[in-house]
DNA sequence: TCTATGATCGTA
DNA sequence: ACGATCATAGAG
């Protein structure tokens, strides 16, 4: 019909430059399909990761089976597995500069809708700790490398973000958290004051 | 094959 | 500050 349109964020939305997609993310409700129930929480933390000029990117090194999604369209999710426990969402972009590729980490969330569920796959019980990191997201959220490759950009998606803004205030930008390599990039983006930004936030003397 | 490492987390 | 835990990538 001619006056629909959706308010789901679109593959245009997802086809820029990492670091507008990773500002831009930031007070946008993220939702997800699990189990016929309707998860949700507002994005408040997010990183940008680009290619070849960008050493800390998994796609620093060029295409391997484990991150040739980050090579794909803008709009898919790239879900990987880490550190023996823990699955970490991003959201495939266009490019930074001329790379091949680009991803935007989403890294905390606020919850908002299905919270009892939430706090089941955390087997947990305090709002605090229940999406404040992106492993702790990705189990609250029943989130695995079973939706590597999904396309994000519909209503229809198992997970999908909406087009509102909810945030009130400028998001801060820091730099990345848990690298090793490319230290002073400022690629971090992130609401201050805001009970469910990761640990190192929260405790920002412990910053790197 | 083998080994080192990691876009983390919970506990101490 | 540290150990758990295992898939992945790079080396041999």
């Amino acid at each position: 019909m001619d006056h629909y349109h959706s308010d789901v964020l679109g593959i245009d939305f997802y086809s820029r430059n990492p670091l507008i997609v990773a500002r831009n993310l930031i007070g946008k409700q993220l939702f997800r399909r699990s189990k016929g129930k309707l998860l949700s929480g507002i994005i408040v933390e997010t990183e940008a990761y680009g290619e070849s000029s960008d050493p800390a990117s998994h796609a620093f090194r060029g295409r391997t089976s484990r991150n040739e999604v980050m090579f794909g369209e803008p709009g898919l999710a790239y879900i990987y597995f880490t550190y023996g426990n823990h699955h970490c969402l991003n959201f495939v972009t266009g490019r930074f500069r001329n790379e091949k590729a680009g991803a935007v980490l989403i890294r905390a969330l606020e919850p908002t809708l299905g919270i009892e569920v939430m706090k089941q796959n955390r087997k947990l019980d305090n709002l605090q700790n229940l999406t404040s990191g992106p492993g702790k997201l990705c189990r609250a959220l029943d989130i695995d490398r079973n939706l590597n490759g999904v396309e994000v950009a519909s209503e229809k998606s198992p997970i999908f973000v909406k087009k509102t803004n909810t945030h009130i205030g400028k998001p801060q930008s820091s730099t990345r958290i848990g690298i090793t390599l490319a230290r002073d990039k400022e690629w971090r983006f992130f609401l201050n004051g805001n009970a469910h930004v990761s640990r190192k936030l929260i405790y920002p003397k412990i910053q790197r």
